[in-house]
DNA sequence: TGATTTGCCTGACATTAGTCCGATAAATGG
DNA sequence: CCATTTATCGGACTAATGTCAGGCAAATCA
């Protein structure tokens, strides 16, 4: 049997293939490797210089070059940061944008390739480079508050029932209902709603909601299956109990399922205690933390 | 939901980001990545320089330099080819080696690490990263005879009776013994064993073994599981079938269990037919094809 | 306020990668 | 045998990348 560090090295050199023929491919409308990744760096509504720089691992000089030749083609546009004047601010001009949609196509183009020879197995595929990806990515996870109505909040959302569906045969009988857009229950100042983000794919999410002056409840806690294993739903638990905290409130709730036993878990784990019912099925176990 | 597209990319960009980090982790070690690439190829006993250039696709000129810069380092000798006096074989000299054990120790250090990041679920990270290999070696997976004595061919025997333990129940009261070492039952003239390569990975075997002068009886088909969907099982049985061709025999024969589903539809589909029982349980179905 | 730090810019320079061409020697094919 | 092809080599050249030092203006700190 292969050991596990030649099973990775395996991965390693199958995959600097596939990257290089990206990045070679990139090469196809007439513009250095370079001064290309600066590009797909830049946002149409501006990006900090320092942080391509930073993510890019770039030599102020050379990353200064890149933005003169962009900026030659007439692709981006500089300016001063008005908040700190030294820094700046690239963004895409009109033409820019056009020609990060065609390096969007190209992109695009290989990836459908990819996925279309995965064929039968493509689900399986996609898990498996989430899962990868999510484990690269562990040290730039990020917790951000959303916005309920946002899309990736209603994914996040969506997935948790999907997956309560699952495990807790009673809540089938039940009926989930996503707030109204644009409900309170779930904003500032009254509630709150965090996503944990790896790269662009929201891969957790909580939220709290009030139940009166000094109380409220937090809802819907849920991690990717990607990143679970991690800690990262214990990081969000940490991050809404802080926010909860600063905003005055002295008690917690929460209502959840027996079924869900790594939830519990951690709840018991991190200073949740049984307190009486105060909501009805599929939840059998009610916990409260006093902050 | 993210789109099967933008998960893909984002899969992209984070192996990208470590294949980079692997690049530089090669200029580690004082010398340029190009000569480090060249260096990885050329194995003590020797390698064709050619052979080289053309896995690398490089011009014959920078082949030449890399080859130079290393022979000036010390840790490669070159000579020519005594079968074809145009050619030259480059070899590892003790420095060489000594350098490429440093090479080596990075890389599984970083894997190690990787493996070890992966915590809990490294299973089933490198059981995605197998998948994910697979899929893009896909193009380069090749068949070639194997020693039945091989632990290539041990361990894809292994696999075959675990995985017959979990999906033939009735196969748990028999004994699998492998064949003793140097049993000339797989072996040519009388038999073949052939395995299929991704890489550096077996993902798949096949062997065939005499019954009497004309026939034979083909054994042990099995599949890695990151390389099904992809028509492997077939591949393996038309190359097995065309080798018994050749070695002049008229019948085949195999005998295999109801469980194993795929396997039994591939055979009906390619010709194979119920024959009557020639050995016993855990086996159900006794099929053979006429060549 | 003045010294220091920070972020960006430019110029000078070195290294690396990659291409093209001609030379050479050996093999190949009539 | 001679013409052609093949494999390697080295020189000339270009493009791209990477490094370093100095300059400048803005921000920060004592």
């Amino acid at each position: 049997m292969l050991d596990d560090i030649a099973r990775l090295r395996r991965f390693n050199r199958a995959v600097t293939r596939e990257v290089g023929a990206l990045d070679t491919s990139f090469l196809g409308r007439g513009r250095p490797l370079g001064a290309a990744r600066v590009l797909q760096l830049v946002r149409p509504e501006g990006t900090d210089v320092a942080v391509i720089r930073d993510t890019l691992d770039l030599d102020s000089g050379l990353m200064s070059r890149f933005l003169r030749s962009l900026e030659r083609e007439g692709l981006i546009a500089t300016a001063t940061d008005p908040g700190d004047r030294r820094r700046r601010i690239a963004r895409l001009t009109e033409a820019g944008r056009q020609e990060m949609a065609a390096y969007d196509h190209i992109g695009r183009d290989r990836a459908a390739r990819l996925v279309a020879r995965a064929g039968s197995r493509s689900t399986e595929v996609l898990a498996a480079m989430d899962l990868i990806a999510t484990l690269l990515n562990r040290d730039h996870l990020t917790v951000r508050p959303a916005d309920p109505d946002s899309p990736e909040v209603q994914s996040c959302w969506q997935a948790y029932f999907d997956e309560l569906l699952v495990r807790v045969p009673a809540a089938r009988s039940g009926t989930f209902t996503l707030p109204e857009p644009g409900a309170p229950a779930y904003r500032p100042p009254q509630g709150r709603c965090l996503v944990a983000w790896s790269d662009d794919l929201p891969v957790g999410c909580v939220a709290l909601r009030p139940l009166d002056t000094a109380t409220a409840e937090v809802k819907r806690l849920w991690v990717h299956d990607s990143a679970r294993g991690q800690g990262l739903a214990r990081r969000l638990m940490q991050t809404i109990e802080d926010e909860a905290r600063d905003m005055g409130l002295h008690l917690l709730k929460l209502d959840t399922n027996s079924a869900l036993s790594e939830a519990l878990a951690l709840y018991r784990a991190t200073g949740w205690h049984e307190t009486a019912p105060y909501t009805g099925a599929p939840a059998d176990v009610w916990l409260e933390k006093r902050l």
